[in-house]
DNA sequence: CTCTGGTGTTAGAGCGCTCTAATGTTTTAT
DNA sequence: ATAAAACATTAGAGCGCTCTAACACCAGAG
């Protein structure tokens, strides 16, 4: 920077301005600052101006898992939004564990970056509160209540009980759900479609096989299903992710779907929409979700606001081609048809 | 600082000593720091810490587009390597285009992460170059023989001769491609594509449509190839995202896959795999490509490597379910079915 | 009893920037 | 012409840390 002063005969603290691009330089010596700085190849150093100013005009955006299309999507609002702001967006990535998001979450303490978005947080709400204290956070796809920080998700319980109404609607009764265990939503997800299935008068059809958001779990799911007997006529996945491993899973066995088994996923990501999965889903507008994350984070950040915003979307039902009705011959323990694994 | 120093009762320096955990710091000290370190909730400032030591033990990692499979599967890769070596990674994505990717890198140049690794790279050679001279850089999936910075690829062209000498032997001759545009690696796709066709004596049956390397490239290249009369009886994608909207768009056209058209796709991304998808593709080992570009970077940052390595590792066919033998009724000009579009 | 050598600790300069307050330079109002 | 106001510029302290060199301390060797 001294270089670049020298060289454009001003002082350290005009290319300072410059750099900022403060209206208060004249456009004389902003020029001989550019070119000083472009013949010398100078580029300001984050670190020693973060230092200075405390500000680094960065969001850290903590993802949970990179294979997983919801997140991919959930970025694009966030990048999009951020950028209009004038800010920039590092991401780092949970590796779907706790001590994952955690060390993920350090990094960018360490970096001070100026706000910090976790999607599908599966750290405890102590620690979120904690973490609230230390800078600015907005927590999206998880509900909470939490006066420190903000939250957008979309109301998992209600999507839930929209799958179960959806498919009891079409006459079936066996509905097992492979839950997606400590992940974002999950446990509400799980609670609708209790509460649905009771609703409906199926209380004796609840059945729940333990999973997580990973397509693994959709494949371990679907086995643990099958190997008691009792086939169900439709599965419920936690997330369209464990969908694909399901409809994997059960067209590898041989049963089809919709027409033995039908299938509904959650998230309704774009691969939920392909011709070949064309999978029905309940449509969580990411998006849309990731645009008012970074907004609210934004307002904390320019705007000061401290009280804690709380969104809650309405999600919707899309209906494709994995879900129909009830096989007419189901009987109340369908055989799984002989066949090798095929992996 | 200033505050755990004093109330540990010790200087500044040690508890400078101590974060770093140094050698030299009697375990008396050392505890009394940790324990006023942690009653005051203090943690250092990245930014101060690299600004006095110049670095950060973190690795930046551009990625093309988080909606492609492939970039999580490597980061798989590089994440591993990364941590055991103690490493942090921080990731930014280039939005699929070279200004985005350039905007991505400047954020960790201004971070000063201790090095860059580019995964799928759109910039030009000149840019890298200039790049490399800056950081310690290492460009994954991405072929060069520069002298100032590692790369880590496989070899696309070869890729893409398995993938016609296949279909050839099935019996295709009317093979078109769906190039990847300027992605990284497509040049080389479409070079081998081209050099197997003449190989085999096809040279009158290349066809190549423009692409990128997306979903929707996928879509529109085969509406491109519907429109004008003479369906291909094969198409080799120039990767599986693409080959994700080519299959989608060809079912939704009334073609059958492999029956009517064949399709191959390249990277052998976890979609492919999908029982529903079942893609023949060309495998390009994600997961040892994030391991080698990792190792490299960090070759050059422990051990002050300065001579650059060139990896080109060799791919290999995957044959799934989407290519079959040429249809023995394959008239010249087969028509397209009447239909609309689905959506 | 001094001398060497190791160990544990510390003062203080410096990393590259921003920011405040002061200073120099115009322009405009009187 | 002179004062006031507006604008452009700069010196210098300080952000929170590391790092060098110096220092105190206690062994054991001569």
């Amino acid at each position: 920077m001294e270089d670049v002063a020298n060289r454009a005969g001003v002082s350290r603290a005009l290319v300072s301005l410059v750099m900022r691009d403060s209206p208060k330089v004249s456009d004389r010596s902003r020029a001989a600052v550019l070119e000083a700085a472009e013949a010398l190849g100078y580029r300001r150093n984050l670190m020693a101006h973060h230092l200075a100013s405390r500000r680094t005009m960065t969001i850290g955006l903590v993802l949970n898992d990179l294979h997983n299309p919801f997140f991919a999507e959930m970025t694009d609002g966030i990048h999009e939004t951020a950028l209009k702001a004038g800010y920039r967006i590092v991401i780092n990535t949970g590796l779907r564990s706790p001590a994952g998001e955690k060390s993920a979450i350090d990094t960018f303490l360490e970096f001070r970056t100026d706000g910090i978005i976790v999607v599908g947080s599966e750290s405890s709400e102590q620690d979120l509160e904690a973490l609230s204290s230390e800078t600015n956070l907005v927590v999206a796809a998880r509900v909470s209540s939490a006066e420190s920080y903000d939250t957008v998700s979309i109301d998992d319980r209600l999507g839930a009980q929209l799958v179960v109404d959806h498919l009891a609607d079409l006459g079936h009764q066996r509905i097992a759900h492979i839950d997606g265990g400590l992940g974002a939503g999950a446990h509400k997800r799980r609670d609708g479609y209790k509460t649905a299935m009771e609703q409906r008068g199926l209380s004796d059809h609840i059945r729940i096989v333990a999973g997580e958001y990973s397509e693994n779990a959709g494949t371990v799911g679907v086995d643990q299903l099958l190997s008691d007997g009792e086939i169900p006529t439709a599965i419920f996945a936690a997330n369209d992710l464990m969908a694909t491993g399901v409809l994997n899973r059960l067209q590898s066995q041989g049963l089809r779907v919709p027409e033995d088994v039908s299938l509904v996923g959650f998230d309704n990501t774009a691969v939920a929409a392909l011709h070949q999965m064309s999978l029905t889903t309940v449509d969580q507008r990411c998006v849309l979700l990731g645009q008012l994350a970074a907004q609210y984070l934004i307002e904390r950040l320019d705007e000061e606001r401290d009280e804690a915003v709380h969104t809650l979307l309405t999600p919707s039902l899309v209906c494709r081609n994995t879900s129909g009705p009830v096989p007419v011959d189901a009987p109340d323990a369908l055989q799984v048809p002989e066949q090798s694994h095929v992996e």
